[in-house]
DNA sequence: TTTGTTTGTCTAGTGAATAAACAAAGCGTA
DNA sequence: TACGCTTTGTTTATTCACTAGACAAACAAA
């Protein structure tokens, strides 16, 4: 039993994380202007920045206005000091990112598969990462890492447990992709990315407790508490797709009944609109796409079909909100696309059913990285882990 | 703005800290077995035992056995360096207990109450605090502080918002009680500190995910993640009693329809008990004691009855456990009487409904500390909060 | 008795932070 | 233009907490 102890390299770390985190949110900055917002010695300042700029994590772009004496030095992050990959792994599309160290995007590629086997798969995702690979620019850590969301249950070894909507069990994907690239390698679920990428990078940034619903072909959901994502005690956090909202409801694939997602799904929302018989849609041409099109035209039952599903998933939402009192609530993934549709219906729901204390300060939005959530989020996490690893900690943010 | 910066005191409090929570938990404990077991220097240990020593925490209990060198001088926690008070404020009682520093109950007083006007019970709140100040013996600290645990709506400034089951809005608990006893107040809701102290001092000892299920009158929970309470953007985390678990069902109190508690709370189970009419009672003399009574008999509807309500609390921690990935659930407050027939139930519903992944290594309990897990939970509070900061906190601003 | 081990203290040294002095570079005004 | 005042960033001396290692005391076993 190890206990972690306090010393002097671990101030270190804290304060030399807190710098570069200045620095890279708050930038351009001078040192004196980091050493008061920082309330850090400007000695201290001065020898971490010191340090930051061999690490070529930080650089001097020149000098800044003078406000009465010696003109300050300004500070930038090095966002291009190294790369990441992210790839959002999808039931039919792989999207890849290569973003720098700020999470901006240098490079993408989609592409989309019908054959859903393993082997197939997985080449594609390789061929994705060396299609990026061969994209990035030189610098001085190269490729820091690769992130890869998927549709599915995967624990903290990286391990795809189970991915039912790929027909997946017990993948060991770090291991196989680690042991092609030879950097390192994180495996999260698509909700707990796209809920970190919101967080980080999107519609949640000034929040610390957040959940993101990510509503797709099922729902997942990612839990930002106290400005971390939370995981669980495994990893498995987030399927409350499969909270029971009606009681001897209908039958779930998964063995329950009345589960969310059969409600407030893009499932549901397919299998309504199959019970429509006035759409100018033969059954076979029946997606999303199709559906909201005929939203905007506008057709009447269609856009009922969207009220039904959004007031379903306020149902959720209202009980998520009740039991975590979060300060934000974020709508992902496919039905985000759907906002127009969607959203009156769930804060009316809300509005109705949710505790009054609940719904103060409390925001509902949609995704603001649209299709990039989870991709931007896993490359994200790469991004922190290795900070963390080069750095030292972010313990305190 | 203002962020918090490493320095040496920051690592003086941490080790501090550390070797006292060692030698609370694990002691006695000599000092090269601190040392051992914590990595740290033995004189470094030697010189915060010194200090501990001096502010009365820690005290020398004589020597133990050699193990072929010199005898060990062995150190213990000095757990009446102070007293503390818990308030178990309920809807027709109030327990309260004087604790030591461990958490052991010295002494109690329970008294119940019928006139639920706010001038009325707190004054029964003041007198049982008195009463227990009066027995308290004496003590380097004295009175460290007093908790109360309230069936409600708590800010983290410490105003009862609102209290449905005692019809109480907008009380500056805190303030009022501080302003008369002149030491640290901790309002907090039932749930939370029934969670907490079923965490430090009961069932929840080993785990660090724990939602704590309070079924009483009402259903509230209490949310142990990461082994930190959760409480929310505003502390009203845990209202899980009001999650929809039938759409369009049953209209509750709040404003919305077919909430967890109409089914699976102390108020279901009389609600049915009124439907039932072979029972040996008058409708005023009905009461979960009463219940109780009848089912041990046994009767057969009443045990019915309890197992309906089982399998109703059995859907909503399905809905929780699919959501949080926890280790283990804790069943407590008034309803936690009933195991014997609610366990069963709860545990067929479990494994009939949740996702198998989440089922492993998951553990179903009831409480331990039985009446005692609020009022000791917010007496814990009192106390870890004193000790951080006696030991040199002033880390957050 | 002797030898080796364990405990706990003491001393010297290290690393990181702070305070304060200082040099460099600018502005403003007489 | 000259001088004083500000602001920036570096340097130096000091403080503080921890570590390593020496050491004395206390003990078991041979």
């Amino acid at each position: 039993m190890r206990k972690i102890t306090g010393n002097q390299h671990l101030i270190k770390k804290i304060n030399k994380s807190l710098v570069l985190d200045m620095i890279k949110k708050q930038g351009p900055l001078s040192r004196a202007d980091v050493a008061q917002r920082s309330g850090l010695n400007k000695g201290t300042v001065s020898s971490l920045v010191k340090e930051l700029i061999d690490e070529e994590f930080v650089y001097e772009i020149g000098q800044g206005e003078s406000s009465g004496g010696r003109r300050p030095v300004l500070l930038l992050f090095n966002e291009k000091a190294g790369y990441s990959i992210g790839i959002d792994l999808g039931v039919h599309y792989i999207l890849g990112v290569l973003t720098d160290l700020q999470g901006n995007i240098i490079k993408e590629k989609s592409i989309t598969f019908n054959d859903k086997t393993y082997e197939t798969v997985i080449s594609l995702v390789k061929d994705t990462i060396q299609y990026l690979l061969n994209e990035m620019p030189d610098s001085r850590y190269g490729l820091i890492g690769i992130g890869i969301g998927v549709p599915g249950i995967v624990d903290k070894a990286g391990n795809i447990l189970f991915a039912p909507n790929l027909s997946w069990k017990n993948i060991p994907l770090k291991n196989e992709i680690e042991n092609i690239f030879h950097v390192p390698v994180i495996i999260d679920n698509e909700a707990n990315a796209g809920a970190y990428g919101e967080k980080r990078l999107g519609a949640g940034q000034e929040f610390d407790n957040i959940i993101y619903v990510s509503a797709g072909i099922g729902i997942g959901v990612g839990l930002i508490l106290k400005g971390e994502l939370y995981r669980g005690l495994n990893g498995f956090s987030g399927e409350s797709g499969h909270m029971i909202i009606q009681v001897d409801g209908k039958p779930c694939s998964c063995g329950s009944k009345g589960c969310w997602e059969l409600y407030a799904s893009e499932q549901a929302l397919l299998q309504g609109a199959k019970q429509l018989h006035t759409l100018p849609l033969k059954q076979e041409e029946l997606t999303l796409e199709k559906l909201l099109e005929l939203a905007t035209k506008p057709h009447k039952e269609v856009i009922q079909l969207f009220n039904q599903v959004g007031s379903y998933l306020g149902i959720g939402i209202n009980n998520l909100i009740n039991t975590f009192n979060p300060q934000q609530i974020i709508i992902g993934n496919r039905l985000s696309m759907a906002k127009n549709w969607l959203e009156k219906p769930i804060k009316q729901v809300i509005e109705a059913y949710t505790l009054p204390f609940h719904q103060t300060n409390l925001r509902i939005d949609f995704s603001k990285l649209s299709i990039y959530s989870t991709a931007l989020g896993v490359s994200f996490f790469v991004i922190e882990n290795f900070l963390k690893r080069e750095e030292g900690a972010a313990l305190f943010l």
